[in-house]
Formats: C-alpha cells, sequence, structure tokens
DNA sequence: AGGCTATCTGTAAACGTTTACAAGAACGTT
DNA sequence: AACGTTCTTGTAAACGTTTACAGATAGCCT
C-alpha cells in the first residue's frame, strides 16, 4: 500500500460520479439512494478517504477541541485531571489540547486572548491566582469556560470546587480523635486560591476545637513542590516539635516525611502526617499517607461534564458544584502518639 | 468592555477603509505603506481583532498543533516527557494536542487513522507495544512522525530512544560494586518492547559479572504500577531473598520498598533497591530510590526538535538518536549489605 | 390525468483566511 | 517626455468542507 496521497471530497465524488454535495452527506449519515450510498462508500474506501477536520471545523465553527489549563503539569493532582477530562470529553468526540501556564495571572490571559483564535470549542481552566483582571476577562470570554478552584463571590461562572476548608477541618478532626494535639500545619504559599482556604479551614477548625495554634505552628511552603516542602519542613520541625502536621498538599506532605524520618523521628509514632489531594503518591509513600481527597477527580469529571453541557447548550444557567472532601486513612495517623523519650 | 464580538477580516477592512488583502498583509508583517498600516491597526484594535485558526489553517494546510500519544497517562516518566514537549513545541508557535492511547497497539492505529483527518501536522508516538501492523502503517503516514521508543531493525522512522540494555547494566554493575552478589530483577510484561530490553540487559550485565542468576530471582509484573509491583514484589520476596533488587521502572521500585519494609527488612541495609526512570517520584521516595536516568527528558526534548526539523523541513534525513543512560545514586543502594542475623 | 407531497440530488454559496496576479502609483533614468 | 523599475494595493481564487435552495423524479390521492 502506497502512502495514502490526500484525497478530497471532489476525488470521490468524480469517482463515486456524483456530486459533493451528494458525497457528504452519505458521509455524514444523511438520507440517500441506496445506488448512491453503496458508490460513495466505495469510492471513499478505495481512496482511503478521510475528511478533513479543518475544513470542517472551518464550516461548522466547531474544532472539537477543548483547552484544559492548568498551572502546574508536575503535581500529580493535575494529571489525574488531565487523565479524567481526556478519557470524558472524548467519548464525545472531543480531543484535549493542554496549555501549560506558568501559574502566573498574566499567563492565563495571555491564553484567553489565544482562545479567542478559536482552536478550541471551550476551555477548562484551574488558576492558582485569581486576579480582578483574569475575572474580568473570562466574563467576557466568547467561548465556554468551566473553571475548577474557587471563585470570588458573585462571579457568575461555570465552576467547579472543592471545599478545602471543610477539607482541612476534616484532616484536622481526624487528628484530635487520634489524640493528637500539637497539630502544625504546612501551606503553599498563601496568595495562592487554595493556599488561602486551606489556611482559613486551618484555623477554623483549631478553633472549632480549642486545640491552640502555637504561633510557630505554621510555616508556608514558597510552593506547592516537593523541594519547597522540604525546606518547609525543616524550618518548622527546627523551630517547633508537634505531634502531628497537617500539610496543604501531598507533595508538601511526603517531604515533611522525608524531614521528619531523617530527624530519627517516626511517622506516625512521634508525629502523625496528613496530606492532601490523595494522588497516587499518597499511596506509594512509606508509610502510606492520609490524605484529604478533595474529589481531584470527581472535580475533573464535572468540569468536563458542565463544559459538555455548556457546549450543547450554551444558554444553559450558570452552575457552581461544591465537590465534598473525604478522608482517605492510610499508615501515617493511625494509633495515638508514642510516649515521648521518657 | 462588551463581550468581544467575533471580528473578521471584512469588518477590520471596512472600518479601516482598505482590502481584506491589505488587513492580511499588515497583520502579518508584509511590507505595506505607513498609512494603511497605521489605519489597520487601529482598526484591528479597535474591533479587538483576532484572526481566526482555523481558517488560516485550511488556507496554509497547518494547524500549528502536534499530537502527543502516551501509553500511559499515569505514569510518571511520560508526564515529565509531556511537560518538555510542549515546552519545546511553545516556543516554535505549535500547541500540543493529547491522545492518551490505552498502551493496545490497535489503539494506536486508530489514532493514526485519525491524525490523517489532519488536526495535527505531526505525531510523537511513544509505543509499548510495536506491531507488525502499527509499523506498516507508520511508514504509510502522510505527516511527520517521531517515535520516542525503540523500533524493530531496519525501520527507518525518526527516532528517538534509551538505551535500556547499558541502563540496567549500570545497575547491577552499581549494586555488584556495592558488593551485592543476589541481584533480583522485577520486570514489566515482558511482551512490551521496554519490557523485552531491560530482560535482556539484565541477562546480560549478570553473565558479564559471572553472577549467578537464580531460577526465582526474576519476576514479571503483569504492568509497570505500583500496584501489579506490590504483587510482584510479594512474590519475589516470598520465594527467595535477594541482597538487592533491580526494577524495571521506579514505580515498580517503590513498590518493592514498601513490600521490603512492610517484611521488616530494611533497605538499603538487607535490600539495596534501584528503579529505573529517574522520575520525580526516586526522589520523594524514603529512602530515596538510587534509579537509572534513561534521560526522559532529554529524550523528549530531542523527539520534540526532531519533529520540528522534519516539521521545516520535510525531506531532511531519517535520524535516530540513542540517549545514554546514567546512574543517579540516592540512599536506596548505597553502602554494603548489613550482616545477617548473626 | 392532474396536482400535491415526499424524496432525492445537484448547484452554488459560505466559513475566514492567504496569496497569485494584475493594475496603478510613484519615481528615477535617459 | 517616454520608459522601465519598484512599490503598493485591490480583485479574485483557493483551501475542503457543509448546507440552503431549487430542480427533478417518483409516489400518491382524488
Amino acid at each position: 500500500m502506497a502512502m495514502a496521497k490526500k484525497s478530497t471530497l471532489v476525488l470521490v465524488a468524480e469517482r463515486a460520479g456524483v456530486s459533493i454535495a451528494s458525497v457528504s452527506r452519505v458521509l455524514n449519515g444523511l438520507p440517500a439512494s441506496d445506488r448512491v450510498v453503496e458508490s460513495v462508500r466505495a469510492a471513499a474506501r478505495d481512496l482511503g478517504y478521510v475528511p478533513d477536520a479543518t475544513a470542517r471545523s472551518l464550516k461548522v465553527g466547531k474544532t472539537e477541541q477543548v483547552a484544559l489549563a492548568v498551572a502546574d503539569v508536575g503535581n500529580p493532582v493535575y494529571v489525574a485531571m488531565m487523565h479524567e477530562i481526556s478519557r470524558v470529553i472524548a467519548k464525545d468526540g472531543y480531543r484535549l489540547v493542554l496549555s501549560s501556564t506558568g501559574g502566573a495571572a498574566q499567563d492565563e490571559i495571555d491564553l484567553l486572548d489565544n482562545l479567542n483564535r478559536g482552536f478550541a470549542d471551550g476551555l477548562i481552566l484551574s488558576p492558582l491566582r485569581v486576579t480582578d483582571d483574569l475575572v474580568a476577562r473570562l466574563r467576557e470570554s466568547r467561548l465556554p469556560i468551566v473553571i475548577i478552584g474557587s471563585l470570588p463571590d458573585g462571579v457568575e461562572l461555570d465552576n467547579v470546587r472543592a471545599d478545602s476548608v471543610r477539607g482541612v477541618g476534616l484532616a484536622v478532626k481526624h487528628l484530635a480523635k487520634q489524640g493528637r494535639r500539637q497539630i502544625a500545619f504546612i501551606n503553599g504559599p498563601i496568595d495562592t486560591v487554595p493556599g488561602a482556604a486551606r489556611l482559613g479551614g486551618y484555623l477554623r477548625a483549631m478553633a472549632k476545637r480549642e486545640l491552640v495554634v502555637h504561633p510557630d505552628a505554621q510555616v508556608y511552603a514558597s510552593d506547592f513542590t516537593f523541594k519547597a516542602g522540604l525546606e518547609a519542613a525543616e524550618s518548622l520541625i527546627s523551630q517547633f516539635t508537634p505531634d502531628a502536621i497537617v500539610c496543604a498538599n501531598d507533595l508538601l506532605a511526603v517531604a515533611a516525611m522525608k524531614v521528619i524520618t531523617r530527624r530519627g523521628l517516626s511517622v506516625p509514632g512521634d508525629i502523625a502526617l496528613v496530606g492532601m489531594d490523595d494522588t497516587d503518591i499518597a499511596e506509594l509513600a512509606n508509610p502510606s499517607l492520609t490524605s484529604v481527597n478533595l474529589g481531584s477527580v470527581a472535580r475533573a469529571r464535572a468540569a468536563a461534564k458542565l463544559l459538555l453541557r455548556r457546549l450543547n447548550d450554551p444558554g444553559a444557567p450558570v452552575k457552581q458544584i461544591v465537590i465534598e472532601p473525604r478522608l482517605t486513612i492510610r499508615e501515617s495517623s493511625i494509633g495515638p502518639a508514642q510516649a515521648a523519650t521518657s
């Protein structure tokens, strides 16, 4: 079989002895006489005809592509989301275009400008930082956008969010139940949406249980990465010895785990550990990591479905979905604290 | 600012009082008089004009998109590759379209058919299993394809591969130098390209050092996943106690680590561990994992550049690149084996 | 048989660009 | 002043589809 030459509707029409309109109709399953259907099918098969996606897109105004923009492709939680979104939209014949932004709000704005070129029919965006400017641009965008993550109050955009506040609450509650009292918190950057929410959740949960928040019990990693987590954990442990740590993310938690064992302390014996996001990493960790499942996959699925709905029905009312967190308990947090040296 | 209405060349031309050809030329930086340039720029700005990507694609026959198909999006090594490819091609103005195949050869063939619809200008493919049929289809494809991974001899396609055989060799050599003698091997499925290569590398390296391969010292995981790794490691350890294990992949290695410590043995005290791919996971593992760096990122970059080269120059000679492996030594393999019970 | 409807098919326009071509303007040269 | 260059601009065709519309053909009813 020779390298397939590009063949068009015109070629097929000639070979089948019909007009291009008939070819198009047959190939799209519109009604036609048996005679025409057969000759077109045969001609198309013989020529190895495949319709051109670009031409079709131009004519029908749909690209069959959905863009996904996440801040940090390195974070396993985004990988899981990407995977799920890809799966859901593929069922409706959409492809996934990846637009990795750097996490800076400006990148996301650039992306929006770009989107208006019309290379995708819709966008799923998970911004780390939400500026007023970004919100304004999102509002005036011509094409459907679904946001994964929290938005400022009153912003009416399709949106799927996790309940981070309750999520951190679950972690604190669980640790308190295990008898832990000195519960520290390793957060990510406080100027990000998740960072801010998780801090709020921590403070609220501690207050609710009348647990005292030691002044040195909170640190911020400069980033939601493992490396930043190592530094943050070092700085925490060197100032204060908690009997439990809640981490804003699994990567930070795994980093803390490493710092703790490196100091000769044990998890959960000396310090119990809870992460967030419940990514694959939590399962791999040794000991395995208790983690707050913020429903990443569920959020991804919901976002994808929301976008599909809007693509099919642009006038549908705005929908905002909150996914409830669950706690996945693993080895890193179970059992009471070991008695100290004594 | 109202929601930007879609504006076309025609609108801009009217407002600027010139022909659409002039508008197109100005916007593409072709020579024009100052008067025209200015009025077009102004009109375009006022109308918030953005050119339509689809129409442009149809006309110039380029989509500015590159498709990436990998077998398993869950594997961190692919995530790293994806990231790097995205970075490299973005510099040349290309977008990345993700096509996750299931790893079955058929999926990849379907993908190729799909590609002929012309939604992308080129493809980077990393097949897990390479069948004759797949090779045939790759050969006759109309658009540029770069393969990441090994191909059967004599297949002339742009290709970037790792030297798995030498890679496993590095691992065995390192372990032997540390005084380990009972070196076991946890492989992935043997019918995959990497599985086959890594097995060959193991056997060769063991033979070269006159190390005896105990009949129970090799197991195959059903998959390159953590879960399959747990089972494989269990089955290995329950039959045979090695003093070192080489794993075909980091996920398998981390699984082995877990099984080992769960049995009360220590890494590297009792059993030294070496993974492959040198993914982020190796760094996160506790103890951190020595891993054979098969140059995933380098391969990704090379593949992306190869594809860009071919897009710019379709007639360029076929190039096959081999990336040399390096060993990244971490905690899981250093030091001699602990004396047993005695 | 006439007319009405239903079904099928072809003609042609349209989607929004890029670009070959030709016409026109500006300018220097002899 | 006539001519050749060079530069700028507009006209129109083209990319490969889909689809509105109208003809044509056939079927049905009265």
